[in-house]
DNA sequence: GTGGTCACG
DNA sequence: ACGTACGTGACCACT
């Protein structure tokens, strides 16, 4: 039989340390939890063990069976992150039927060597699974050693110690006596390292051999000495070295067969811990244990579906109900009665119906809708949507995630249409908790309808002039060409300048160069750090050409190029439950990190064109989160400038360094923008110092200096703060949340960002609340006009329309007028408008 | 799949 | 002693 032991708090530990702390929306962490199981069943599939015993430390204040004295006392206590997840990872482990094993007096070592040792003696296999190389001692012809580190399992067998270590693995416990071992405080004989202890072991064996021998041993008159005065070390060393092989554990191996597991114990834990990846690897679906409990159960049966024939009829004479729809196929559900579609003109008039709807993931509907003339209406609740408001660090917002993570029940009796059949359940539970958040009016009046206006957006598109960006690609081409050779040239050789490794090893060991930053897997070679080697070598420069060459052929020329559809355009996606902050973000390709910052850059926004004899109307807040900092804080200094209608960089530093403005010259305007930004990210002296390039005590200067002719600023930031600890989460001014589980940790690191997180996203997120409304009032004002103009592109501050020439100027109009009337505020909302044949010419 | 880098607000 | 501002997405090299 085989018999896999398992190192629980060593693994644990490996776990935890290897992966970024991970909670669920209730702020438990989960990333060891996460990491052991992910070892755990590498190794069980690996090893595919008849049996299996977890054992667990347990030390008892009161009975030591080693040593009085405590000697693993240096050993740091487990971080509560930590210590919170070990009941899990018990539970757990119970659930699968897995044995845990645990035993008063004894570390989980112990455990293992006892194991160890009764496999060896009834002639079973042994395979330990631990992070901890002590147990390599227990190695012999039936017990291995699996040695786990998040990233890879080294098997240890007798003849893999023997070609590592150059003795039997039993003379671990020597070795150790000898050279000691600070992380179990075990002293050792002192003066003897690793080396000598090596060489010692090796020539004479054990430690009770070595000193038998030592009279006439060929030792260094140094080493005589240092073992004959570290006699009573090494043996104390010896004695806490060697791993118990007599816990008082049940010793017969077929117990630690496993027994059946709890399928809906072990579903109802992971989906509390939302590890639904884990679930679906233990072969456990979500539904099972999401069952309620027996005393509700009136509620949760399931509900019988009975299947009718849609007809265009059936249409009118319903009110409201659930539907789904994957692009071909629609599935109604009004009532108990399930319609299904998949004539285009059935599914649009459904579409079009005066139907009450509710759906998840709307977006593509509309599209389908709208890509035949036609339109989706009364679409009253998506799930996904209450999904994200109510949690928008979830990964997926699927329904059967959605079920799991709400307790609804998930209707997997009913085959295809479970999400279906779910669906009515679980919008009533979301819908009630986005009230009792406060958040009904931030679905209804913002999200709900932005989705029609991102998917009319997509459907759009933006024109693309794909022969410019053709020539624009050769060009840099010919450009990367060159500078690839002047590179080669001042390097001796070729290599690939692509890899931030071979770029490193050419800079800073070849050439000489001095590294500054250090990387997890090397030198950092970012543009930070080649900027201040620039003046070094000419080979630097040539480098920052050939990355930003480079970056804008392949990202933007081929990236663009490629997503360019029939019609000539480029439809992007845009994401409404992606970020943190309520903002929306793009993709495929992502239309909102196009260049501009630089002057070669920028010509790839030549590209983006209105249609042959129309326009583009591009119009852009300025400084919007400093307005929306200046109205949730309130402060007086703040407001005044905007309102005066000044330059905010300009004023801020007439106000910072205390002149007036006309006296403010272009650094210390920009100074004070560059503490503009540190305010809205939660500010930091050191990043501000280098943003700037001044010392850490000027920078700290500025913030002072700005907090002070502020107040209200960081009194603002410090109730945000607190607001943030107290609930858990942080608000926008339409209400929309966040949580902020990081405040929680007892990691400062952690704790800080946030901080940060809960002092930006207020800001960020109200933001990104304004413009949505903006989009939602600018996409509604230009369909009641009649206009021949649309929205294209929305980039976080901005707004793009593309337009008929006719049309132009009232489109303008209503852009500029709805942007700034978007909300009632303590400053005014600054809007710039232009129009141009391109991106880059309507941008001013 | 992850890490490094860099494009944007 | 350590790492260092908020929010994104895409591409490349490398494991």
């Amino acid at each position: 039989m085989k018999l896999l032991a398992i190192d629980g708090n060593s693994i644990l530990n490996r776990a935890f340390y290897g992966i970024k702390l991970l909670t669920n929306k209730n702020g438990v962490f989960t990333n060891a939890v996460f990491g052991f199981m992910n070892i755990y069943l590498k190794n069980f599939a690996e090893v595919q063990p008849d049996c299996v015993a977890v054992a667990f430390d347990l030390r008892s204040p009161t009975f030591r069976h080693k040593a009085v004295a405590s000697y693993k006392a240096n050993r740091k206590g487990m971080p509560p992150e930590l210590a919170q997840q070990l009941p899990i990872v018990k539970e757990l482990l119970t659930l699968m039927g897995v044995r845990v094993l645990e035993c008063e007096g004894f570390e989980a070592d112990d455990i293992l060597g006892t194991l160890a040792q009764s496999c060896s003696e009834s002639g079973n296999e042994c395979f330990v699974l631990t992070g901890d190389r002590d147990s390599l001692q227990l190695i012999d012809d039936k017990v291995t050693v699996r040695l786990a580190s998040n990233k890879e399992t080294v098997i240890y067998t007798q003849e893999k110690f023997l070609e590592d270590y150059g003795f039997e693995p039993i003379k671990l416990i020597d070795l150790k006596a000898l050279m000691g071992d600070s992380s179990d405080n075990i002293s050792g004989v002192p003066g003897i390292g690793e080396k000598t202890a090596k060489n010692l072991i090796t020539s004479y064996g054990t430690v009770e051999e070595l000193y038998a021998k030592l009279p006439e041993a060929d030792v260094t008159k140094g080493v005589r000495t240092k073992l004959e005065n570290g006699a009573d070390a090494a043996k104390e060393s010896k004695w806490l070295a060697t791993i118990v092989r007599d816990a008082p554990i049940e010793k017969e191996i077929s117990a630690y067969k496993p027994a059946e597991p709890d399928t809906a114990g072990i579903s109802r834990l992971l989906t509390e811990l939302e590890m639904f990846k884990l679930l679906d690897k233990l072969g456990v679906s979500v539904s099972e244990g999401t069952e309620a409990p027996a005393e509700e159960s009136k509620e949760t049966e399931t509900a019988e579906l009975t299947e009718e024939l849609f007809t265009a009829d059936k249409i009118g004479s319903i009110e409201s109900c659930e539907y789904l729809f994957d692009g071909e196929r629609l599935t109604v559900r009004s009532g108990d009665i399930v319609y299904t579609a998949d004539s285009e003109e059935l599914i649009c008039a459904f579409f079009e119906s005066d139907c009450i709807k509710t759906t998840n993931e709307a977006k593509p509907h509309y599209r389908y809708a709208m890509a035949r003339g036609r339109e989706l209406r009364n679409l009253r609740c998506d799930a996904s949507i209450c999904g994200y408001l109510l949690n928008t660090s979830a990964s997926e917002y699927t329904i059967e995630k959605l079920c799991a993570e709400y307790s609804v029940h998930y209707c997997s009796e009913n085959g295809e249409y479970a999400d279906l059949a779910s669906l009515r359940d679980l919008t009533e539970k979301l819908r009630a908790e986005v009230e009792a958040e406060g958040m009904t009016s931030l679905l209804e009046n913002i999200e709900m309808p932005l989705t029609e206006v991102l998917a009319a957006m997509e459907h759009v598109g933006v024109r693309v002039d794909a022969d410019g960006v053709k020539s624009f690609g050769a060009d840099l081409t010919e450009m990367i060409e060159e500078t690839s050779q002047m590179i080669y040239d001042e390097a001796g050789h070729e290599f690939n300048i692509s890899s931030p490794k071979q770029l490193g090893t050419v800079l800073f060991e070849e050439l000489g160069l001095p590294a500054k930053k250090k990387t997890k897997s090397g030198y950092s070679t970012n543009a930070d750090v080649l900027e201040e080697l620039r003046s070094q070598s000419p080979i630097v420069d040539n480098v920052l050409k050939y990355r930003q060459y480079t970056k804008l052929n392949s990202t933007y020329v081929a990236g663009l190029l490629d997503k360019v559809a029939e019609d000539g355009r480029i439809h992007t996606c845009f994401k409404q439950t992606e970020t943190r902050t309520g903002r929306i973000s793009s993709t495929e390709p992502n239309m909102q990190n196009i260049p501009v910052r630089t002057e070669l850059g920028s010509q790839m926004r030549k590209f983006f064109v209105a249609e042959q004899g129309r326009i583009l109307l591009d119009a852009d807040y300025s400084q919007i989160e400093l307005r929306v900092m200046a109205h949730l804080c309130g402060d007086k200094n703040m407001i005044d400038a905007f309102v005066s209608g000044e330059d905010i960089h300009t004023s801020t530093a007439a106000q910072v360094f205390d002149m007036p403005p006309v006296m403010v010259t272009s650094e210390m305007r920009s100074a004070a923008k560059a503490v503009n930004f540190g305010i809205i990210y939660g500010i930091g002296a050191f990043s501000l110092s280098k943003d700037i390039n001044t010392s850490v005590a000027q920078a700290k200067k500025y913030i002072r200096d700005y907090l002070d002719k502020y107040p209200k600023v960081e009194k603002f930031m410090n109730e945000t703060v607190d607001s943030a600890k107290e609930n858990g989460y942080v608000s926008t001014m339409f209400g929309r949340r966040r949580r902020v589980p990081e405040l929680s940790s007892s990691n400062k690191m952690l704790q800080a960002a946030g901080k940060r997180i809960a002092m930006n996203t207020p800001v960020q997120g109200t933001a990104a609340d304004l413009i949505k409304i903006a989009m939602i009032n600018v996409y509604r004002r230009l369909r009641e006009e009649k206009l021949d103009a649309e929205l294209i592109l929305q980039v976080h501050d901005e707004l793009i329309v593309e337009s008929s020439l006719a049309d132009a100027e009232r489109a303008a109009e209503i852009l500029g007028e709805e942007m700034r009337s978007v909300c009632e505020m303590k400053v005014p909302l600054a809007v710039d408008v232009n129009k141009g044949e391109s991106w880059y010419a309507a941008k001013g």
